[in-house]
DNA sequence: AATCTAAATGCGAATTATTTGCAAATAATT
DNA sequence: AATTATTTGCAAATAATTCGCATTTAGATT
């Protein structure tokens, strides 16, 4: 794990935002940063262990949130998940058997977008927008199992995520 | 609220799907139609009273939700939302100040999910997808307050949901 | 560097959302 | 009408999230 120490980049992107630039709000966004994929609040809870208490961990979720810093995906278990807002526009492809992720960029939606703003009599902007698909990815077509590449982490909540 | 009689056409949709057609799931699809907006598990709740627990409405919801009588809808409360999935594709414009809910069809996503579906290497079949846009309401972007004709079910709604 | 103060945190308890086990009730079949 | 596999109610468990309040801390000020 080695030491943490403070990174000026996350500092200055909090301060930015209006916040302090806290240990227990640097250290969620190095967890972001360190796994990549959408995380919910109990696996953050888990990696941070007893560093932070989990009513701060939601706090700072909403904070994040609230500035866009982070966003919110749907992947309908039944409670959401967060990734970073920094990297570069994505959506994604979610199996319905093992949950397996893809993410999928590039897709076009920006013309969507742009026609549906067209079209609304009663919106004048849209700022945010969640896309996921979801469907059977090619191992668990082929055999039934889980693949073999996916990775403990995922295993472990989609163990624990009913 | 006049009498309830039994509706042929959800009695024949569930048996199709390998259900017996109870009051409970006939009441609640007829919840769905009357209401047509996406409820939550409270509101159904709500409006059978005391017809039946909510034990059974969240197992009915499943029920009808792995049958693909209805479908799931992410409106980024911290709880589910589902709607008929007879209606005719849609997808919603969701405000973030007010939670007014706009339907939009014909917005070309078909196309999407063909491209994506040509360009991932992990998947073969993709069978549902959410795509909610978010955004601020005509009314919201004006004045302050709530437009006047956000139904009272959605501004109860509003209230209640953090 | 010491002081100050609004913002953030920890802790515990409260709420909200959803699920489960099991005995009793019921739809569909014979 | 009798049978049986499903479904339901009830009560209690679990999961997910939030809240109140006393204490701590980041960053500003002196």
């Amino acid at each position: 794990m080695g030491i943490m120490r403070k990174n000026p980049e996350f500092q200055s992107l909090l301060r930015k935002s209006g916040y302090k630039a806290t240990s227990s709000r640097m250290m969620i966004l190095a967890v972001f940063r360190r796994l990549r994929h959408p995380l919910s609040a109990q696996e953050i809870i888990d990696s941070v262990g007893k560093a932070m208490d989990q009513a701060t961990v939601y706090r700072t979720l909403t904070a994040l949130k609230t500035k866009g810093i982070i966003r919110q995906v749907d992947l309908r278990h039944n409670h959401a998940h967060f990734e970073l807002a920094n990297a570069k526009e994505h959506h994604h492809l979610i199996c319905l058997r093992c949950g397996r992720i893809e993410d999928i960029s590039g897709c076009g939606i920006e013309e969507l977008q742009s026609g549906i703003l067209r079209k609304t009599k009663h919106f004048s902007e849209i700022r945010q927008h969640s896309l996921e698909f979801y469907g059977i990815c090619k191992s668990c077509a082929r055999g039934g199992g889980m693949s073999s590449d996916l990775h403990a982490s995922r295993i472990a909540e989609l163990y624990h995520s009913r």
